[in-house]
DNA sequence: TTGCAATTGATAATATTTTCACAATTACTC
DNA sequence: GAGTAATTGTGAAAATATTATCAATTGCAA
């Protein structure tokens, strides 16, 4: 089912999630408004959230708590709750230290890295472990979701590892272009 | 002629960019051959390309380096070269530091805050500024690209202010949408 | 309670984007 | 020099995505 949803569409839905949540209330909303706010079609936002299971009360709109679990569950983010940075350079670093991640209630379990002068370490609090580690952090822990901020000349073999461990969404920092399966 | 390319095709013409800089060679390449790599049509990647001034040769592809040079030219990218970071804090502060974008011939300029402390400093050899003199810097170097690393709540404002003193382009790293028009 | 206006959900029409098919060109091999 | 295979560029067809339209529902106000 979720195969013959446009792939527009489940771009937006993200767009649509973050939105409803800065809203920060009970209350209910409208398919026009969401559109308005956003500036795009009424109908169009209509049909994208048809494909999850949210359903609108007629004259009334979306129970915005209802419409949010909704496209959570149909995005599949509630299984993505830890994620692991991989590399520990300037960026990463900042990454585990940066509070930008809580909107998304991404929590950030540990860092890998293959400076030895690094691994043992914390940073913000998080362990750094050697990236020869990854696969037994990652499975034991079975993360789903990391964030590359390695140099490019090893971005894809790091990527490579990582869906190997089971990961199964890179968010890439890296300035090249990652190949992966369409399901990545 | 730059508005009936699809919007679409706009999108893919930075992936071929960035996968063409990464061969780092001088020769000829075809559209079989990027479509292969980027696990593409090889129809959509030569009409894409058409839109840009490239031309292909039959029977060899294109010519690399003019390749790269139209996609450029097409995207304006020539014109963006220097481009201020607004907000340093963790983030912000790595992106400074981050070699990152030397892919990418942006050279950052310098940055923006509003914490005294930090106004008046060098991060990573770069002048940390106030940001109310933000409109005095961009215009006066007429820089056209910003990237955004402050908290969501103020990040709205920040990209108006930005855009009001000329920035033609915001790369937004902070967890909210921002509107803007079309142009930007 | 009756009428009005807002809103969803669905179907049909339109527009956009991608793929197919193929002619034209040309490097390369024999 | 002739034949072959690779490659571009393009017009037509197919597939996708967006917008328009409208019936059905229902909260709200008089």
């Amino acid at each position: 089912m979720k195969s013959d949803i446009p792939v527009t569409s489940l771009q937006r839905l993200p767009v649509y999630l973050n939105y409803l949540k800065t809203l920060n209330s009970d209350g209910y909303i409208s398919s026009g408004a969401i559109a308005r706010a956003l500036d795009m079609g009424e109908v169009l936002v209509r049909k994208d959230l048809a494909y999850t299971s949210a359903q609108g009360r007629t004259r009334v709109g979306y129970s915005l708590k209802e419409l949010i679990s909704a496209i959570e569950d149909y995005l599949g983010c509630n299984d993505v709750k830890e994620a692991v940075i991989v590399g520990a350079g300037e960026l990463g670093n900042a990454l585990l230290s940066y509070g930008g991640f809580v909107n998304y209630v991404i929590e950030l379990a540990a860092a890998f890295d293959n400076d030895p002068v690094k691994i043992g370490k914390e940073i913000a609090g998080k362990p750094v472990y050697d990236f020869a580690e990854a696969e037994n952090v990652i499975k034991k822990r079975r993360i789903k979701l990391a964030v590359l901020c390695v140099p490019a000349s090893v971005a894809q073999a790091a990527a490579d590892k990582l869906i190997g461990c089971g990961v199964e969404r890179i968010l890439n920092f890296a300035p090249v272009l990652i190949k992966a399966a369409d399901s990545v």
